[in-house]
DNA sequence: GTTAGCACTCAACAGCCGAGAGTGCTAAAG
DNA sequence: CTTTAGCACTCTCGGCTGTTGAGTGCTAAC
């Protein structure tokens, strides 16, 4: 994907050139307007010249005949990749990011909203959360509380902060004075380990254990059998109408067709994983959209970042914009968001 | 509102055709094409004539001279009042309706998400639907389950078969042998009311009690003193980029102003709330843009109908769309619609 | 290798024209 | 008095044209 090539030093100039031009303008920019912009001491015969040689390697392309230069995806990633300065954000967003973040006291599925509006409110662009899903959660406390003979709520706490509530629909009623010791035996087997180690250390009480011990185990293998499948990681997705502030969405058919690739959110979620967590370690990246699987994305691409609590990645955050986005100014506001919620959720599973 | 003139029986009639063809065409509406597609027997000269007539009475309107009329809101009110067919949906639609809210089986929440997906699924429009909110469901359990010592979580099952859980910070911890007593003592208190009648039995309590039950009440107090504000209700409106298929909404700025203004749901449920709920009893109702009390929402109108639990009423459901709705064809799936829901979540709740 | 000059291309915009749909008015017919 | 036919008029929309301006590619000179 990345291939080792590198541009000489007048390429890559103009190449930044035309991208931040580009970006800011969202208008194909010509030869002319770059030496009036930037003024490197050559003339626009020069860059022009360049121009044709970036677009004879892919880094350029041009919209038709005699019109000015566009990037390629393949002219940003060889920005993104080489010449985007490495930068932290903006004091005024650091504060507004820090403020607001510190302002969220309740429950970490909360929090994740608002990190998602927060996201968009800051970066002019959709934000995406992902909340931390089940499947690796460790379990730090669970209890049993029934709420009719037929019906118990198992509450579980993990080690991130978060707690949810599974509704149990329970096929024989569950005996009223059992359920103390039930929560004992359960938070004896579960505490400290996630949902697939409980269910195999239970398994194994059942085999090796007599009396009561083994009573309660078969107890909780029926119980939690009846539990609902998994629930699929919630996904956030906010400020999806600041696209329209965008001028490639001003096509109504470009906009309906990014709308209905965003509703599909646990689907690009899907994507976005595949792309960053598969790497050890999980780490930063601009994803842009025709490096992903399924075609159809191409109009847009995501500044996306993994986050942890307690060193371990529980979750994705992103912005998703077009193509032309301000990369150096997105970037490191992701970067620094998904810091501070690691240690915001941190802190609060401490 | 609606005042009580009525219109001639050609008027009515015309007025009619007027509105179906603009509705099903998106287009003005000529003179010669409603004599050509409905055929009653008179010319078109006449029908201009009627059709003027109804212009000076401010039931059609003209965009620009010398174009086809278009229905005003007072003739779309009117249309709504005395004209439109009542009729059961059809076959096709409530058996969709019928066989999807019985394929689901989960809680409350899960059901009433779903129920907007319906909604949207159905009409070809977007669904919104407002979850039972706090404020008024009767307690059928309450269970404090500790997470730590300084954490607890509160889980309330309610009369209509939802459960929610609300995480509590404590300021000093809770004596966990303490916990089993004072859950017995808040369901004595609390089953059967709302929220705000437990509070005022337990203070009622604390001012007549003596000893244990009363350190429990003060307990109890202490506790859901730190309980987080109620949560306002929640709203599902799903099915959003149906919107892009209706041509009125082809021009993107007017595409961005419904979609802001879609973006606060909860203020737009707060509107239909104040029309719907206010008369007694609460019913069904088509709700004009124009009719709303702030401006800005001309440009829609929704189709709406409470549902309830048990005989009372919990929610609003409905279907989001342009002036220019089908409403001979959703108002049936809209009531029929809320009439399910309401059997399914009492048949839950019971 | 760089620059100036020049001919050429193309999108975007404005203006114009004709077709088509629809109206309002008037006068004649019922 | 109501209905109808006829006619002149209005307005939108699509297609066509010419112009403008930005930008390119090429070539010859520096």
């Amino acid at each position: 994907m990345t291939d080792n090539v590198r541009l000489t030093e007048r390429e890559e100039t103009i190449l930044h050139a035309v991208i931040h031009t580009y970006v800011t303008t969202a208008e194909a920019v010509g030869s002319r307007s770059i030496v009036k912009r930037y003024g490197l001491g050559v003339s626009a015969a020069t860059v022009r010249n360049v121009m044709a040689d970036l677009e004879d390697q892919g880094y350029l392309e041009q919209l038709h005949t005699s019109s000015g230069r566009v990037p390629t995806d393949r002219g940003y990633r060889y920005y993104l990749n080489h010449l985007m300065p490495v930068q932290p954000p903006s004091p005024e967003e650091r504060d507004q990011i820090d403020t607001e973040l510190s302002q969220m006291v309740r429950d970490a599925q909360e929090i994740i909203r608002h990190t998602s509006q927060l996201l968009a409110l800051i970066s002019h662009h959709p934000g995406i959360v992902e909340a931390p899903d089940d499947t690796n959660a460790v379990i730090r406390h669970v209890e049993l509380a029934p709420i009719t003979d037929s019906r118990v709520a198992m509450v579980v706490a993990d080690n991130y902060g978060g707690v949810r509530t599974m509704l149990i629909a329970l096929d024989e009623p569950l005996p009223r004075d059992n359920v103390e010791k039930l929560n004992q035996f359960l938070n004896e087997q579960g505490e400290g380990v996630t949902f697939e180690q409980m269910g195999r250390a239970i398994s194994h009480r059942l085999e090796t254990s007599q009396d009561e011990e083994r009573r309660l185990a078969e107890t909780a293998v029926r119980v939690l059998g009846l539990m609902p499948p998994h629930r699929s990681a919630q996904v956030f997705l906010e400020g999806t109408i600041q696209l329209f502030e965008q001028p490639e969405f001003h096509d109504v058919s470009k906009a309906r067709a990014i709308f209905t690739l965003l509703e599909r959110r646990d689907h690009l979620i899907e994507l976005l994983r595949a792309r960053l967590l598969t790497e050890e370690p999980p780490r930063f990246s601009v994803v842009l959209g025709s490096e992903m699987e399924p075609e159809g994305m191409e109009e847009i691409s995501v500044v996306a970042s993994p986050y942890m609590v307690g060193g371990q990645t529980v979750g994705i955050l992103g912005v998703v914009g077009p193509r032309r986005m301000p990369y150096w100014r997105i970037t490191p506001v992701v970067g620094y968001t998904a810091g501070s919620l690691s240690r915001l959720l941190t802190r609060l599973a401490g």
